[in-house]
DNA sequence: CCTCTGTCTTGATGTGTATCGAATCAGAGG
DNA sequence: CCTCTGATTCGATACACATCAAGACAGAGG
């Protein structure tokens, strides 16, 4: 559990949209496993849930039941999420808890944000 | 080439921030690939350097040397871009070109974005 | 201390994927 | 028609990953 994978710079500012600027060697080796642990549909949903949960949170409890999967194949999914910085988890008692990290949302948001950027010919 | 691949429908409104509502199954399955896609670092920046371009386009001669990778191996992640339904490409003549679909960047970025939605608790 | 429930870890298995070299295809220009 | 260059496809290989069953671990409550 740990709490403590990170492996993001949460505080860094962290790029300007992908379509402004080529994003560096760096920022995309730093960025894409985010997108990757998104990049699977159970997880997705699972973020998902997660994110919106009221409170802020959700135990793993109420997630499983919601697939057609085993403990350990969510647990797997939930694992990965942590791993690419995306939630945390806390136990509390007999059940673990798991909140969005939501600085890196909006940093793989911004990202992707296209807003009113204009093709630059046209 | 046949520039159809498109898995998306480019046009559905598709979809509040996954921090608002939970993604239903289908959305996600739908969306998965998308993000799957920008999970890899060198298509990461392949789209960046797609969406970038001056002119909204680049040709793949100016993206394959930028890598330390095959012409073919490029090629591959192109396919796979393109297979996710976030790039375009056109043949003119001898050379390739592809764009970027920032309608899904900016599906997809609309699915991440957190903006002012505060946790319900607190 | 034992047991029960919830969660995670381990090990195994089948499938997917990143990469390359070789071969193929698509136009351009002799 | 031949050849040259740019791009894709094919085949092979090595590695990563989703999934499950079985086992281990963590608290709660006897």
């Amino acid at each position: 559990m740990s709490n403590q994978e990170v492996p993001f710079d949460a505080a860094a500012p962290c790029c300007p949209p992908l379509v402004q600027r080529r994003v560096s060697g760096e920022t995309a080796a730093a960025l894409a496993p985010a997108f990757k642990a998104l990049g699977d549909p159970v997880r997705l949903r699972l973020m998902s849930m997660i994110a919106s949960a009221e409170g802020g949170e959700v135990c793993v409890c109420d997630l499983t039941p919601e697939f057609d999967l085993t403990g350990p194949t969510i647990s797997h999914h939930l694992k990965t999420l942590r791993e690419a910085g995306l939630v945390d988890a806390q136990r509390r008692g007999t059940w673990v808890y798991y909140r969005a990290r939501r600085e890196v949302l909006r940093q793989l948001a911004g990202l992707l944000s296209v807003e009113s950027v204009p093709v630059s010919r046209v």
